[in-house]
DNA sequence: CCTATAATTTAGGCATGCCTAAATTAGTTT
DNA sequence: AAACTAATTTAGGCATGCCTAAATTATAGG
């Protein structure tokens, strides 16, 4: 069994290589909030149990192997998210930290029970999609929200599920995924985001919108 | 916040002071599975934070901090039992093992919710108390198995929930906390109970009978 | 091509928590 | 009272996983 230490590790490689390309020492420890250093320390012994690739100077990569164990944890934090929410009404706001405790502790049939007792969802409580018990994820065609122009309408998808506070205020909205809204006036000079949601007229700041990923983009009617 | 670690061994003080009085060094380094060094290592350290009072070669005792916080552990492990069997269907053999990890990872918020869904239990599925939280533990007076005598009745109370197959044994006779049954007969020198649960005749035998606590003892009825 | 800068790696340290082996102490036996 | 035995403590080591500071390497600009 690995350690937690090195969980997080996989898990945080696996989602900057989803982001971006490559994974560099910088970003990677910079993501986990610890130095240069440390991240260099683990990636190797990573490497030695042949769950990334690295040469140093090039960044890190994870081998099939990595990827499995990554998804297994995203698998454990999303599944235990969406159970705290809907089994014990944990508000989602608190979710996501509660569920970076517990993503490697529980057993495999803790898991499979979660898994039945949710239904077999494909999704947790901030629209991120969770792998299948075999590891397979079904990538989201959603786009940030400040990519909308004027005018357009469409469905919230995902929401980043790190920042608490943010969290909040996207529910003072009711911006949570499955929400519509139509977009009224995207201010000029990289503004905010006028939106309309169920009739109720919101002001989005930019800062909050790039944390919001939405769906089924409808252009306006033409009139 | 205490590690994982000195979490474990401040509930192992406290569990090995109730059942016995004195917790010797070799004691608590056996319970723990764990060498003496390491449990003098750790004391040591447990003596700084003023969580036990400890002198050298006289054994270890928790002080009122270090007390509460063993009880608070232990809630967590009980609640956590209950809820998995209960919430999730974990078999009642599998419950503590999950629990050993979970108690240390889990917080107030998620203990508070799982006390409310459970309706405020106060004993968890092999009998033992839950403390409330404010760490209040009913004692409760029952005996071991092994003092019955022939032709007496009682109640199941609680029975030991360390060993997973012990457990299963149990249940494959009905032997759960609740149940009542008379015991037929002991059998001389040191030998096994046959007892009558609900009618079945069923033989137990004296290590078996170690780990089960009873209650509501009452005489045979004169014939 | 050479050098400056920024990223990365190496080297050395610290805290935890375990271990083995050797030294010490308590308590019992003669 | 001295000696033995069993428990306990001390000393020294190892693995994790983090840190800081110093050395190295890549890369881009002159
Ligand atoms: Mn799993
Ligand atoms: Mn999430
Ligand atoms: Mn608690
Ligand atoms: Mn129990």
């Amino acid at each position: 069994m690995l350690t937690h230490a090195a969980e997080d590790y996989l898990k945080s490689i696996y989602k900057l290589q989803e982001k971006g390309g490559k994974v560099s020492t910088g970003i990677l420890a910079e993501y986990l909030e610890v130095k240069p250093a440390s991240a260099t320390g683990m990636i190797k012994k990573l490497k030695t149990m042949k769950l990334v690739r690295y040469e140093r100077y090039r960044g890190v990569t994870l081998t099939a192997t990595g990827r499995a164990i990554a998804l297994e944890i995203i698998r454990h934090h999303r599944l235990l998210e969406l159970y705290l929410f809907k089994a014990l009404g944990v508000p989602w706001d608190g979710v996501h930290e509660e569920a970076e405790k517990l993503e490697h502790v529980i057993s495999e049939d803790v898991e499979a029970r979660m898994d039945e007792f949710l239904g077999y969802p494909t999704a947790d409580p901030h629209g991120a999609p969770i792998p299948d018990k075999n590891g397979v994820v079904v990538k989201t065609a959603s786009i940030p929200m400040t990519d909308l122009q004027d005018g357009q309408s469409c469905v919230v998808a995902e929401v980043s599920d790190n920042d608490s506070a943010l969290l909040r205020h996207l529910g003072s909205f009711n911006l949570y995924p499955g929400t519509a809204f139509r977009v009224i006036e995207v201010a000029p000079f990289e503004g905010p985001f006028t939106i309309d949601i169920a009739g109720q007229q919101v002001v989005i700041g930019r800062e909050v919108a790039k944390h919001v990923f939405v769906d089924q983009v409808q252009d306006p009617d033409n009139v």
